[in-house]
DNA sequence: TGCGTTTGGTTCAAGCGTCAAGTAAATTGG
DNA sequence: CCAATTTACTTGACGCTTGAACCAAACGCA
């Protein structure tokens, strides 16, 4: 029922070339980031994001499900793991004065330490798998071809914090 | 102790920009492949992709040491995930002749109708998320770069299947 | 040959993610 | 201004991944 079921076009030699190692980045790099965190900092990769948002926002402070748009997570998992961090003092939370549905997550003064011990060791790993693996030129194609892909991924560009001029 | 402590240069404002578009599409992409398979197929996409590696390989059979490799997965993991696809008849397992301790997965006939039946979705997904949204100079700026990031990540090249020829 | 180490694989407990269901507050629309 | 719907979030059950412990076969080498 798929509009692939009439005639899929299969990928040519080249493209799947291009697909497979894209598939060997997309399962290899993120075991390794975690790793990294998880040894260096104790946060997974997906704890760290989270505090990494709120570190950059403004006030620190962010409403859960913005949160969960910024991670790409389900509110479900965002709920958990703010829990968790919650619990460890990493960050708290507070209802939105403006909804008494919405919550609000705000760094602690420890969380913001804890990102930016974190951080350090982060980018170093960062630039070693992958910034300095390119020369700026082929970095700045990736990013393109990375935006490319994104407005199909993410059409209204969601995940995009508003900070970020492009 | 690591490196990092000493002096983390960090990235200038271009290579943070094409590292979070990175991150977002790391963290979006394999969400939608899982959902997609899943979906249209009944398949994550791990299930997907060792079914895949064994349907490409000469006699359809792989040791599981060599495919847990290819899948960039701990042997726990493909241990646990070959008994499932074993339970539903997509593969079998027996004992290497030349190994006692070693086994080897073979892909059933269901196993490979069931891989073939996914492919042409997930073909379909791919080109519609990424081939078909770059041009092919751009596809192919994006394998150079993820070939130099790979250098990095997996520098023996263990996790690339040896039918490949690039 | 024989002892220690390495390799290949399995299993189990603990932790995390997902999906479905549930609550409560806000909004919509008749 | 009330009922139905939508939005924001939480919880619980279930399934999967991880990491440690384990076993058995093979290897290294004296």
């Amino acid at each position: 029922m798929t509009p692939a079921s009439e005639n899929p076009r299969w990928l040519t030699a080249e493209q799947r070339l291009a697909w497979l190692d894209m598939v060997r980045v997309l399962t290899r790099l993120p075991a390794i980031l975690d790793a990294q965190l998880e040894r260096d900092a104790g946060l997974s990769f997906f704890e760290y994001h989270v505090l990494s948002m709120l570190s950059e926002t403004p006030d620190r402070t962010l409403r859960l499900s913005r949160l969960a748009q910024l991670t790409s997570s389900s509110l479900s998992r965002l709920s958990n793991v703010v829990k968790r961090l919650e619990n460890r003092g990493l960050l708290r939370r507070e209802p939105d004065p403006d909804d008494g549905r919405a919550s609000r997550a705000v760094l602690t003064p420890e969380g913001l330490a804890s990102v930016e011990l974190a951080a350090s060791g982060h980018v170093t790993t960062v630039r070693e798998l992958v910034v300095d693996a390119l020369d700026p030129a082929q970095l700045d194609q990736l990013r393109t071809a990375h935006e490319r892909i994104l407005e199909r991924l993410d059409p209204a560009a969601a995940t995009r914090p508003e900070w970020l001029e492009s």
